[in-house]
DNA sequence: TTGTACGCGTTATCAG
DNA sequence: CTGATAACGCGTACAA
């Protein structure tokens, strides 16, 4: 039978602060001589306290320089300020530009975020997924890959708030942030049309991703529309890789009766495609037409400047922060911050595309 | 007095999982019938436990889909897996970079990143570093702006483990990841000057910032090595902004002795000086020669193709987490992995430097 | 081998 | 207004 079942039993007045070293609160209650509750309550200012103590307990905080311990307040609380950020590939331009929209507006709100990079790939999405629910985030901001929609399903019914960025999830309960790829594919694919190009090709992203499959749509259709015929020879898949689009770059380029312009779907795989070309020795836009969807910096400083169609990631990242905090703040009226937020893309001519 | 003290008094059987929805540990002990104590050994698989027992608990785990409240067990264990990374900007190329390289790293070892941003303002910093140390995060890899020194003794002294990225803290008991940045600015100075630059410019980054004032370091060595002189007209401040370049360029190109080459020292610098450049119709590098430090993928699609020295950001990245993990595993031999690493910067030849 | 019970540092409730 | 104390979920020393 143990001597002592609590510490307290015998050392009341004995407690000492933790190995990490840092304070806690019961450090600053023995300190400003109250209770630990009555100094959680000024420190936290709730319920209510005389003047002199809250004097008393503030200097004691500030003499030991006390900060909460957030670890033990999310225990608690059930809620840790903290979003999960799961996405693609940080190293593009557009998630870049995006995650750096998320993050001023968490940090605005006191908010931390943990980044995860899927690279497309759903087992690694699943991973992190579970990571972050283990975690306890508050919610979620993440780019689905193509296998996720019942792990996804899952998750937003166990009520974790989501926000969907650049791609939309049809039958999912979560608000999504994306720009109608489609009207930009068609803005791109109608400027080339306009200037003559008759043979024109495409690098697609991924089949079944939506963001590839509604720039594809809307390339198709801006065909049609200006009565040319979709030819499947023209139609590459480069899976949004800088390696993949140099591949197909070369194989349009090998082609007897060649494309006189292309429609290259991301940004990376415009490098890659750029790459190829200079490779080639072929010209842009005087042998080739080049337009990119994403509008990097580096667009304007190309050779020749890249005529692009622009997506405001920087603004989507900032709105999908803000619709997740409204989801997190007011939980009950969830449904109100489920939208669909489509927002348009901006055709952005520079010197990559000539008349034919 | 109140009736019940402890719900278990009265309810032992009927003990419900909690709000959240997740099941807990207490969840499969119940399910499985042992108790929580077993429940969390054979889960944590520690302690011993009879073969039955565990298939149990096992079936029972995976019948509620159980998995761990990784706050609790860090309230408990005192390391959350998490570790903070606080850079400048991660819009440019070089952080974007490495932080990739970081996150690949944590997440092999199952580590989470908490992202913030600085934009070098101390002030950021320090509210991050507030922020950070309330998380209780395993670890910090961080950049460190100018006056953040004493802030950081103090973390680090409080036995945080730590590793600055890109810049350096004379004294500090901190691993250090960086290039050599004085002999990268040496070799580019020295490519130009070996093409017969006489005048040569450098736009600088922040004075006081160590990569600044070591590039600049490297700029005057070269100058004088090759017999030339330092004229303060031709050096300009352009705080590792790409707006601050714009009118540095701009100042340089309206002298009545213009420099017949630019020494720029970072990647938004970078952007920031061809756009003046292309905007006053001076041709690079015809009118005037640049090289730029960083090596962004951009580099090789500009007109005309960048010539840069490159820094090896990735692997920067993943040496720096691999040095934090190595403090945080074996604290006790913590002062093994202070080291301060210096790697080389890579000068890439392109086409933005003629012959004078 | 198994169950019990306490502590991690907060928050929050209850009794005085 | 204030002190005492349960509870959040997990890990673990101790007793059985």
């Amino acid at each position: 039978m143990p001597v002592v079942k609590k510490i307290e039993d015998i050392v009341v007045e004995r407690y000492t602060s933790p190995m990490t070293g840092r304070p806690t609160l019961r450090d600053v209650a023995r300190r400003a001589g109250v209770s630990a509750g009555m100094a959680g309550r000024v420190l936290g200012n709730y319920g209510s306290y005389s003047d002199v103590t809250r004097r008393k307990v503030q200097a004691a905080a500030k003499a030991v320089a006390y900060s909460p311990n957030v670890i033990a307040r999310a225990l608690k609380t059930r809620h840790t300020k903290t979003v999960g950020v799961l996405i693609p590939d940080i190293t593009t331009f557009f998630w870049t530009t995006m995650v750096r929209g998320i993050q001023d507006r968490a940090a605005r709100d006191g908010f931390s975020i943990v980044l995860c990079n899927s690279d497309e790939e759903s087992h690694n999405e699943k991973a992190y997924l579970r990571t972050l629910v283990e975690r306890s985030i508050d919610g979620l901001i993440m780019c689905p890959t193509l296998d996720i929609h019942s792990f996804l399903a899952r998750l937003s019914r166990g009520g974790t708030p989501l926000v969907l960025v650049d791609r939309h999830v049809p039958g999912l309960r979560a608000a999504t942030i994306r720009v109608d790829n489609r009207a930009g594919a068609v803005e791109a694919v109608t400027h080339l049309a306009a200037l003559g190009h008759r043979r024109i090709a495409i690098i697609k992203g991924i089949d079944g991703v939506e963001t590839s499959d509604e720039r594809f749509a809307g390339y198709v259709e801006a065909l049609r529309d200006n009565g040319l015929k979709v030819r499947p020879s023209l139609v590459k898949e480069g899976r949004f890789l800088k390696n993949r689009a140099i591949t197909a770059t070369q194989e349009l380029l090998r082609m007897k009766d060649r494309a006189s312009a292309i429609f290259v779907c991301n940004e990376p795989m415009a490098s890659g495609c750029m790459l190829a070309l200079k490779e080639s020795g072929v010209r842009v836009p005087q042998d080739i037409s080049l337009i990119c969807f994403d509008d990097p910096v580096w667009a304007e400083y190309t050779s020749p400047p890249l005529t692009t169609v622009s997506q405001p990631s920087y603004t989507m990242g900032m709105l999908a922060f803000d619709y997740l905090l409204a989801q997190i703040t007011d939980r009950n009226r969830k449904g109100k911050y489920l939208q669909d937020v489509v927002l348009k893309t901006t055709l952005v001519v520079r010197e990559s595309c000539a008349k034919v």
